[in-house]
DNA sequence: CTCATTGTTGCAACAAAGATGCATTAAGAA
DNA sequence: TTCTTAATGCATCTTTGTTGCAACAATGAG
């Protein structure tokens, strides 16, 4: 494997989180790196499927997903999406308090990382432990093109 | 079918909507109207099930969506979760600004209608429609039994 | 009150995605 | 290089979403 900056990322990235670093797992960064939104189970199949089986796509992206390596948005049809973690949500501290937006159009998710939930107080009795904001709305890739 | 006020709510609810006041439409409808938290669909195929098919149930909730009956919540594993309106969505402008608590305990998911999602400014380019937050944590019933 | 019409239901069937067990293979340490 | 253990690929099953179609029932017309 050549020694690419990238590469070298990916394998710390692995390395830090006590997993072996297989062609498999390399390719899932790399494709999901490689976009700038959130990328569904389909269209990973897709991209990935005469490489690696299905069941390991599934099994590579649940063990990111635990691990805090990537995030899962589920958006409006129920169907994953999934997304690199930005350099903030690290480790122990899995930051999912930025706000996604799914748009109705071209149906892309987009990790809106200037945004942040604002903080909300629960009612009585209720403890919040984490949050997910999902926008739906136009995109502003569709937005130009209407123009 | 008896006379109560419950059922002429439901009566006029599904003639308002230009539906037929069916034997399904009315069970769905007084299931969810009795749940305080959302309902998922397995469970009101298992509640519903001897009495009605599966697949009228979910075109009976994919109707009731449409017509902005009942609203649906997607739960983080992607489930969908079904909750009868409060009044103020009516119509056509139905009203998700409201926020649902996801239980990672009892995995009930409950509509916080006393809180309501913040304004948020979008990037340039981006046209918010809609939005939905889900909060996950432990609710309120679970809290006090842990006491 | 009865009939006709049109919306609804139930059944069969299929597709897509989540999930598990197990034998084989490959990564990384010794 | 060998060994151990984790990871993969394959088979398989379950659950949920979805469609087509024939039978049926809710309303309005007569």
């Amino acid at each position: 494997m050549e020694e690419t900056e990238t590469g070298r990322r990916f394998d710390q990235l692995l390395e830090k989180n006590n997993l072996k670093k297989t062609q498999p797992r390399l390719s899932v960064l790399k494709v999901l790196a490689s976009r700038k939104t959130a990328t569904s189970q389909p269209a990973l199949e897709e991209i990935l499927g005469a490489e690696i089986d299905r069941v390991t796509l599934y099994r590579v992206l649940r063990t990111f997903e635990e691990k805090g390596i990537i995030h899962k948005v589920i958006d409006l049809n129920g169907t994953a999406n999934y997304a690199t973690c930005d350099e903030s949500c690290t480790e122990h501290a899995h930051d999912d308090r930025h706000v996604h937006f799914n748009c109705t159009h071209c149906l892309h998710v987009y990790c809106l990382d200037s945004l942040h939930i604002p903080a909300l107080t629960m009612p009585a009795g209720f403890t919040a432990s984490q949050m997910n904001l999902i926008v739906y709305g136009i995109c502003e890739e569709c937005n130009e093109k209407e123009r």
